[in-house]
DNA sequence: CTTGACCTTAGACTATACTCTAAGGTCTAG
DNA sequence: CTAGACCTTAGAGTATAGTCTAAGGTCAAG
């Protein structure tokens, strides 16, 4: 099949198969006379194998050590495939807790405001980055909290 | 003071704060004869207030919108900065969602593996990424399970 | 007067992963 | 035979936010 039917089957795009081409991830199995690329279904489970680990969060490097392995499997270890998962783990779960930090943060900024159309002269979102310290203006709003749904 | 000074105070290197003043973010109050960037208090705060910006992972480009917010409070309502600190808690939440389930989907990954000197012919995380049935091959090694922390 | 710390500029480079463009060749249906 | 869909390449552009370099000027201390 050529690069288009590729990218249909795979979910990747045309230009994206040949961009991983140059990063040496995929390559087409053969050419056509004309110089096209021609894949087989050997070339589609491996697009499918580098979308399905894109997915899961895996960078492209990783996905090259994944490749790596799945090309000569006994010549490698679990733990070689094992220690890279772990990895990106420990790495997602430190990020996802970054992130509920600064949602936490965000909330108790956003809450402070009125978030009416009052002036901004006293508001409390540009006071607190401002460094002074956070203030209640809810007040002249009727007091709506509970907005806050997935913080940790 | 001088870059140097403003960025030890500001937590913010003097290149980026020059970065910051290209794209118009922050720019000294004067100049020395010898060209020298000459800061003020007041331009401390506002490269404080820019750092408490980032820091709670707003964009330059919202710090730019709450910057004007601060340089003339009175022209501004507290919905422009609300709306700005509610977005971003929606798109960190989201962020967060989709982490989340890259997370479950990486444990379910890396548990399903042994992760031991055995030969990854059998490796369940190639396989998976494969696409072929999730199989438990954690069994030649002492089960051990528990390894989940922060899944929410 | 020299050394070293600090400052200046424009512009290139980093990281990550694409995404698109220009200019052209190939193929298939009507 | 021609239109339109598809393919080719090298290389540039996008997004975000810096980070660094080269080549040079300034300034205070010793």
């Amino acid at each position: 099949m050529k690069i288009g039917e590729l990218a249909k089957q795979s979910g990747l795009s045309a230009h994206t198969l040949r961009f991983y081409e140059k990063q040496g991830l995929i390559s087409p199995s053969t050419r056509s006379e004309s110089n096209y690329r021609i894949y087989n279904q050997n070339d589609l489970s491996t697009a499918k194998f580098i979308k399905r680990s894109r997915d899961m969060g895996f960078s492209l490097e990783e996905v090259e050590v994944f490749l790596s392995i799945r090309a000569d499997k006994p010549a490698h270890i679990c733990a070689d495939a094992k220690d890279i998962a772990q990895q990106k783990i420990v790495d997602v779960g430190q990020k996802i807790k970054e992130m509920q930090q600064v949602l936490v943060a965000l909330h108790k900024l956003s809450d402070a405001c009125c978030g009416g159309s009052e002036s901004a002269e006293f508001c409390s979102i540009i006071e607190a980055l401002d460094d002074r310290p956070l203030t209640d203006h809810t007040s002249h709003q009727d007091k709506q909290v509970g907005t806050k749904e997935d913080v940790a």
